[in-house]
RNA sequence: GCCCUCGUGGUGGAAUUGGUAGACACAAAGGACUUAAAAUCCUUGCCGCUUGCGGAGUGCCGGUUCGAGUCCGGCCGAGGGCACCA
């Protein structure tokens, strides 16, 4: 028998054009279904797809199709993160607008996308650089604006000098630039900023509800915002109306402090604006190294003052106020008290400037005689000593007994602190959403009416000047009110591209509403995200101003939203080999060959230096373009491979050899399909044979649901081959039998429709002559039909394996350690030992315990 | 420095609740078919002796247990996050 190669260019396209044109994809909301809303992270229009792109959205279609078999009304949409920087490097050294470049690579990476056959709602396709996206999101801006959760400051920003713009917080990277990776400046310049501080607590509590969440990405949020816990405290100057508001989550230790310590910024710093010593000083606090790194290592400096603080619960005892670069003006309130004996810095601090430490914690398993601190500053828990009314508390105790005794004493009040910091979304760039702000001649700030929306970025744009180009437009910023006719001007920063990808989201739920960026019914309905899917880079920026914008534009209104994505997945890395030419240059993959184990280059012969494997990077060239992947070896192929071998939470590593092998079992299913069509049923199956089939379908059946609903899709892929190997050795040894295969099967594609759509599709519509397969249902499994009637029992002696023995399931447990003990080798191993014990584990095993 | 995660064959990785370690795949070696190659199929894969069996074995040391890759304590190593946060 001659069986013609599956052959993926002409399938492939076959299904593709009969899924749009029947529009199997497109979602609407429905009564009769529960809803299931799968979304992975939409990309950034870069160019062409990318590996990582590839095992986003195939992780993301296998739950899609997963749930639409299983009966769900399944929303898989698609979209563009379409504002940012790379098109306007573009536009600047190819000379393309960026608009035109944009629209380009959107077109080509959504071309790309459909050859690998996802199941996504294109009718849904947003685009973040549309106005019809832009205006909605202007609307919410003033939306927060007048709510109050949006405002203007003069402030000190990151400044990045090669992408002439200003980088939040969370985009500087040991002080560099997350994109340029120039070297972060500070400047001060006036910013728009969104309130996310107000929602601090809320952020950081809401997380305990989010189960379906990785661990490590709500540790990484809970760290980001920063939480702490303690009380506000302050003590009078001596000789001065004034008063030093301390913060501290370690009131406990009060009686252990020493001295004042203050940010060179606190308001008090005034004081010494004049005095040379002072100036000199504060110039080598902000001369200190630029990396993070670098300033947490830098030495404890102090510049002492005059002045001379009370504390508020010993009498007479005076204690000495400094400044110090130790000190931040932006967290807590810019001073803190210093107990050297508890606290590290304060320690160092103390140590250089020979102040006095007094321990007040004791540790459990030390001497109140002998216990000294020296470099080393206590801060576990113990009994709390030399502290008058709190001697004899622990440390929690000893917190709650001072901060009552502040409050009632007036000297303070309990207070939370977080280190999270509102968000800075002014951009100087082109390309991005215009903030709809205009400004009059005082430079007073008016929100644009929203029936002027959208506020349109201008087509014509020049980049020949370093800046914000649209602050350099002729004439695009003059507007004259509509009102009063008094020329205005118009903000000219674009918002950070972090808020556009803040609601995209919400905007798929209503994609086509002209009126609003969402409308209530439809987010009612398909919200919150069930599955969100995408790369861990993104656990705390985008995932973090998500979680707020939900919030902000949703609260007080008929339907809030606090948390937009029920489960979370985080996807590890597509790696490869990195290749090197003697010239120390990057060398691409497909130009290295393999000869006698050694890598040459295949033009210039050149020898090859093999490097680490690294996640797939233009800049180091080991990228493997999917599109040529996807004409070698059609798209299950490759779909399948980015599914195999590792778990997906985990990189995996792309190898010819594994794609190769991923093809040759594409091949093996189509054999395995046509095999069964021409079964000649010349030697039918006995009764145990078909139990057997039954068995291993029922069997398979459980694992796949099993190994989806948990993600471990590497495991399922292991299965299906364990499935494959034993139909493919039946089929071999001619123990076949046309009616029984076709029904297990028909089984087997529906399971591994999720994964290769394309082939099962086709196998399907020649086995079973329709073209419906995507209608099926998920099938059942029977666990009485999985249940072996022999199983294996192990027998241990002393816990180590000595022998198998084969049974019945569910024997009486006296039969079974008889039969134990009549095996040769138990026997001899039982030779003059006494039985202590044995043990016997249903249907798994016997230990039999001697001495 | 603090927080988190992970250490299993030549490689990627399996092992629901502690219960047959190494499923499945890749690579390698040997073999079958073939004039040959490709494709396909089979076998092997730590140490010791004769099929069989015995011994060691999941980064290292110790503990709990009849039994530990899995639980506990202490090290070592890799990766990630945060970084003067009071």
């Amino acid at each position: 028998m001659h069986i013609e190669k599956f052959n993926p260019s002409v399938v492939d396209k076959k299904w593709q054009e009969h899924w749009e044109n029947k529009k199997i994809f497109q979602a609407s909301k429905s009564k009769d279904k529960p809803k299931y809303y799968c979304l992975e992270m939409f990309p950034y229009p870069s160019g062409k797809i990318h590996m990582g792109h590839v095992r986003n959205y195939t992780l993301g279609d296998v739950i899609a199709n997963y749930k639409r078999l299983k009966g769900f009304n399944v929303l898989h949409p698609m979209g563009w993160d379409s504002f940012g920087m790379p098109a306007e490097n573009a536009a600047m050294q190819k000379k393309l607008h960026p608009k035109d470049w944009t629209l380009n690579n959107i077109k080509t990476m959504k071309d790309q996308l459909k050859l690998l056959g996802f199941s996504i709602d294109w009718s849904r396709e947003i685009s973040t650089c549309n106005d019809d996206y832009y205006k909605h999101q202007q609307k919410f801006f003033l939306d927060l604006f007048n709510k109050g959760l949006v405002y203007k400051k003069e402030s000190l920003v990151n400044w990045d000098p090669v992408d002439n713009t200003v980088l939040a917080n969370e985009q500087v990277i040991d002080g560099k630039g997350w994109r340029s990776g120039a070297q972060v400046i500070q400047k001060k310049l006036s910013q728009w900023f969104f309130k996310i501080t107000a929602f601090a607590d809320s952020l950081d509590t809401s997380l305990n509800t989010l189960h379906e969440w990785p661990e490590k990405v709500k540790i990484m949020q809970k760290n980001w915002i920063g939480k702490s816990i303690g009380c506000e405290l302050s003590f009078e100057i001596k000789n001065q109306k004034e008063k030093i508001t301390v913060f501290t989550t370690r009131p406990d230790t009060i009686f252990g402090a020493s001295f004042i310590a203050l940010a060179v910024d606190h308001p008090l710093s005034k004081d010494y604006e004049k005095n040379p010593k002072f100036i000199e000083f504060k110039d080598n606090c902000y001369k200190t190294g630029n990396t993070d790194e670098a300033i947490a290592k830098t030495e404890k400096l102090g510049f002492k003052t005059d002045y001379e603080v009370v504390h508020p619960f010993i009498k007479n005892k005076t204690l000495p106020v400094f400044f110090s670069n130790f000190v931040l003006m932006e967290y807590g309130s810019g001073a803190i008290f210093g107990c050297p004996a508890h606290d590290q810095r304060d320690l160092e601090f103390a140590n250089k400037y020979k102040l006095e430490v007094t321990p007040v914690i004791l540790p459990k398993d030390e001497n109140i005689k002998n216990f000294k601190i020296k470099d080393e500053a206590y801060t576990g828990d113990g009994k709390i000593i030399n502290s008058d009314f709190l001697d004899g508390l622990n440390v929690e105790d000893g917190k709650t007994k001072i901060i009552y005794e502040i409050e009632n004493n007036k000297l303070g009040k309990a207070k939370t602190t977080f280190r999270l910091r509102d968000w800075g979304i002014s951009r100087q760039r082109y390309w991005g959403c215009p903030i709809p702000i205009l400004y009059d001649e005082k430079g007073n700030i008016i929100p644009v009416p929203e029936n002027e929306l959208p506020i349109k970025l201008p087509e014509d744009i020049n980049f020949d000047k370093p800046g914000n180009p649209l602050d350099h437009h002729p004439d695009w910023k003059k507007v004259k009110c509509t009102k009063t006719g008094k020329e205005l001007v118009r903000e000219t920063d674009t918002l950070d591209t972090f808020v556009d990808s803040s609601w995209y989201f919400l905007r798929f739920c209503s994609s086509d509403n002209d009126q609003e960026g969402f409308a209530i019914d439809d987010a009612k309905y398909w919200m919150p995200v069930d599955q969100y899917i995408g790369g861990v880079e993104h656990a705390i920026l985008h995932l973090l101003y998500s979680r707020f914008f939900s919030r902000a534009i949703t609260q007080d209104t008929k339907f809030e939203i606090k948390e937009p994505f029920k489960g979370l997945f985080t996807q590890g890395m597509v790696c490869h080999k990195t290749f090197k030419n003697q010239n120390g240059e990057w060398v691409f993959p497909e130009d290295v060959i393999e000869e006698n184990g050694k890598f040459i280059e295949k033009n210039t012969k050149d020898i090859i230096k093999v490097g680490p494997s690294e996640s797939m990077s233009k800049s180091k060239k080991n990228v493997v373009d999917p599109q040529t992947v996807i004409n070698l070896y059609g798209a299950d192929s490759v779909r399948w491979f980015v599914l195999s071998d590792s778990p997906p939470e985990r990189d995996i590593q792309w190898s010819d050899e594994g794609i190769s092998g991923s093809y040759k079992f594409i091949q093996k299913i189509w054999t395995i399909s046509e095999m069964i069509q021409n079964i000649n049923d010349k030697n039918k199956l006995n009764e145990e044979e078909i139990k057997q089939c039954e068995k291993l379908i029922n069997k398979l059946i459980k694992e796949i649901t099993f190994n989806i609903e948990n993600f471990h899709f590497n495991v399922a892929v292991a299965k299906f081959y364990e499935f494959i190997n034993h139909i493919s050795k039946m089929l071999h040894e001619d123990k076949s039998q046309k009616s029984i295969f076709q029904k297990i099967f028909k089984d087997f594609l529906i399971l591994i429709y999720p994964f290769t759509p394309h082939l099962a599709s086709e196998c399907w519509e020649k086995n079973y002559k329709n073209k419906d397969i995507h209608t099926s249902k998920w099938p059942g499994f029977d666990d009485k039909l999985i249940k072996e009637d022999k199983i294996n029992i192990v027998v241990q002696i002393n816990g180590k394996k000595r022998a198998l023995i084969d049974m019945e399931p569910d024997q009486d447990q006296e039969l079974i350690f008889d039969k134990c003990l009549q095996i040769e080798n138990v026997k001899k191993l039982l030779l003059d030992k006494n039985i202590l014990k044995k043990i016997y584990v249903k249907n798994k095993l016997v230990n039999i315990v001697v001495k």
